[in-house]
DNA sequence: AAGCCGGGGTA
DNA sequence: TACCCAGGCTT
């Protein structure tokens, strides 16, 4: 049987029941795709509903702060998803009167918009013939046909994109599409896939010459960063705090922190001259809350963290009363310090 | 072309 | 642990 028939076949046989599978609103596939990019179905499902729940159409998102948007994001990470997704509601709304683009071409101008999610959108809800290749279709592909070439290099990219066009199907792009992603996540999964019974076995070059393991092939990633991060938690006379946005370019852009001190070594105490005029006046005390530094793992970073209480009689200008600290958009790192931290 | 950007699930 | 996830943007 032809690739693209099993992959149909296979599909209607074992698809899972996902509520953006119900609809081709393009806001609503749009709103899946960006919380889906390098993200498990498992995972962003209740942020799916909970946004779908928030913003019922995209005038809605476009309408709201983007700290409201953070907020409504705050664990699922990339959180420049979330800051592209509001910037792109926007636009639709203000320069598009509201109405998604129905190409291909014209999705990928929209910012947090790449080759996969312009296809998958385009695919869905118009019927485009684009291929999708994400992280599962590499997988399903360059086993299949027993390729070794990096799926992460500028030519794996090309040629996959090429073959993933050549084997895809013509008359049900949108539940090929689908099928496709869904068979790579389910039947050829990263590992110990069930070629057992997959209805490909029979011609799977990978299987028949036992590279099952060893493909995808992938082109090596960056070192870790260890970075040392000591947070500054004030307590004032009044029992508030003090919170700050991230600026800048790196990690967590936007979201809320105590005042930071990042260092090159582990800190062993912090001096008055330390505080970073935080106006605690001349006596605060000082506690460590953690001796051991907790090791917050990101993808590309290891964060050794510190948390110092900062308990002064004064009070503090600016500061924010405890009960209001879940207002904020705030890593996870942080919301786990305020979930378990009692004064 | 390579680096950066989160957090969680899985074997 | 190491790898991966319905990737995209910046340098």
């Amino acid at each position: 049987m032809i690739f693209s028939e099993e992959i149909l076949k296979w599909y209607r046989e074992n698809k899972r029941q996902l509520p953006w599978r119900d609809t081709r609103d393009p806001y609503k596939v749009w709103i899946s795709e960006i919380i889906l990019q390098q993200t498990r179905v498992a995972q962003g499902m209740p942020y799916y509903q909970r946004f779908v729940a928030q913003y019922p159409t995209v005038s809605d998102m476009a309408r709201a702060r983007e700290e409201e948007v953070l907020k409504l994001w705050q664990g699922l990470g990339y959180y420049s998803r979330a800051r592209n997704m509001h910037a792109t509601a926007k636009t639709v709304v203000s320069k598009l009167n509201g109405k998604f683009p129905e190409t291909y071409e014209g999705l990928l101008k929209l910012k947090g918009i790449g080759d996969y999610t312009a296809s998958a959108i385009a695919s869905f809800c118009f019927d485009e013939l684009q291929p999708v290749v994400d992280g599962n279709v590499y997988r399903l592909l360059s086993r299949y046909f027993g390729i070794d070439l990096a799926i992460n290099s500028t030519a794996g990219i090309k040629q996959f994109k090429e073959l993933a066009k050549k084997v895809m199907s013509t008359t049900n792009i949108r539940d090929y599409n689908q099928g496709i992603m869904e068979f790579g996540a389910i039947q050829c999964a990263p590992r110990k896939p069930y070629c057992l019974h997959c209805p490909l076995n029979k011609s799977c070059v990978a299987l028949a010459t036992n590279r099952i393991a060893e493909l995808p092939v992938k082109l090596k990633k960056s070192k870790v960063k260890l970075k040392h991060f000591n947070y500054l938690v004030v307590v004032d006379a009044n029992g508030q705090t003090i919170l700050e946005q991230r600026k800048g370019k790196g990690i967590w852009q936007n979201l809320y922190q105590f005042p930071l001190l990042e260092t090159k070594e582990e800190m062993a105490a912090i001096s008055l001259g330390q505080l970073k005029d935080l106006g605690l006046g001349d006596h605060p005390s000082i506690l460590l809350y953690n001796e051991r530094p907790m090791v917050h793992k990101l993808s590309h970073q290891h964060l050794y963290t510190k948390f110092w209480i900062l308990r002064t009689d004064k009070v503090v200008a600016k500061a924010i009363p405890w009960e209001k600290l879940p207002d904020f958009p705030v890593p996870v790192l942080i919301a786990d310090f305020i979930k378990r931290f009692k004064f």
